[in-house]
DNA sequence: CCAAAAGTGTTATGACTACACCCATGA
DNA sequence: TCATGGGTGTAGTCATAACACTTTTGG
């Protein structure tokens, strides 16, 4: 019997999950910060929402729990995808602590008021300009990006970031920024309608005083996976 | 302070690795497997290599370390990608165990003669018909297999699974035997050639005592992100 | 009638699919 | 010369990319 199998010897790490939660705002991707208050290492600094995962739970649920007390917002409003797991040695400089890392996306206009607002202790940040978190958070918030934009290109995860019923043109426009490029409206309205992924609603949508767009929205409430842009 | 902030309050979990390490051998992939026994919830059973994470080791380093210790296969010939973090509470029986799960690929003419045999402790099973493993293996399994189906769809992982210089009918096996169904020989030709990752070398082999074909080779050494099948 | 966003079609180019025969070799 | 795997080309179809003007609306 080796050292493993007996439960004396049995070792132990400290178990974290840590969550992007992403939103889109009048075109901009913004990113759910928090206040990290760890003195000596991080007085008053800023981190993704993060927590320890307890004894009887998931790692998703604690990432759950965390967008709930930590980020301040209804968890079961937000879609969660496993992103990474990130175990170097000193990336909690007060121990060994071990993030398994998680994205979140929502629809700006599925958060209430009180979520959508900022507070000293949790806001929304764009996630241009964003860096120098505490721990490792500027990486795991690199790789999430990195993460998201391959995502969007095979799935259909960005009708987790836009509202249930959006406009083509809004839909393009949450594309163009995740990617970082603009499209050509005929083709990408070709190329979007032909997936059969979308459906036409009653309604229509007017901004200003101009003529209004027709509104659509998923046929699938779930995630898919097809080619997309 | 919350409880969290209290190093005497940190909650500890079991961090465990475990890998799925493949190679394919007579255009049949093989899976590393290893006796698992644990009396009185796995006598006598069979499962993924794997083992816990030492206070001192990032998960990739304890994933190779299970590959040298257990697999009993030298750890700098396998590619490591890690896959996904476990975290079912009841995954393992005798307690609360995490682990971060790793694919490895090994090309099998990179095996010495050791590590291509079988030994009563681990050994190398066709994945197909693989099931009835210890833990959440099976799941662990299914999740490899499909991510590396699609990895090898879209980037140049199968380098890491075919040896340095082969034929072009060995590589299309090797894609035909991942991804379960067959491709056309002169449009596989067209495709693979046109994307510019391999080239020519001066030899060619002969399999038995017909035509000898040409031998060809990835111009780089690291795993890439193209379009491919 | 003006300003602004919504909406729409064509053409050229390149990629993909389907498909069948000749070539080189060793026995 | 035969058996076997190696190696190649074309035509039809489909997807992609580039590109500009008309429509609808409220003020």
């Amino acid at each position: 019997m080796n050292a493993e199998s007996d439960p004396q010897h049995i070792r132990f790490a400290v178990l974290a999950a840590d969550v992007a939660v992403f939103t889109m705002r009048e075109g901009k991707l913004l990113v759910r910060m928090m206040k990290v208050e760890r003195p000596p290492y991080f007085p008053n600094h800023r981190g993704l929402p993060g927590g320890l995962i307890h004894p009887k739970e998931i790692a998703e649920d604690t990432a759950r729990r965390i967008i709930e007390d930590r980020a301040r917002i209804a968890p079961k409003k937000v879609h969660l995808e496993q992103l990474y797991t990130f175990s170097e040695i000193d990336r909690d400089p007060r121990g060994r602590v071990v993030a398994v890392a998680y994205i979140g996306l929502v629809a700006w206009d599925q958060l209430s008021a009180e979520e959508q607002k900022d507070s000293p202790s949790t806001w929304w940040a764009p996630v241009k300009g964003t860096s120098r978190l505490a721990y490792d958070h500027d990486e795991i918030l690199k790789v999430a990006l990195n993460r998201l934009r391959s995502r969007i290109e095979y799935t259909t995860v960005i009708s987790k970031l836009v509202r249930k019923e959006f406009t083509l043109t809004e839909l393009e426009e949450a594309y163009e920024c995740i990617l970082g490029k603009s499209l050509d409206k005929r083709n990408f309205r070709k190329k979007i309608l032909k997936l059969d992924i979308l459906k036409e609603v009653s309604g229509k949508r007017t901004i200003g005083k101009f003529r209004p767009a027709q509104l659509y929205r998923f046929t699938s409430n779930s995630v898919q996976e097809i080619e997309i842009v």
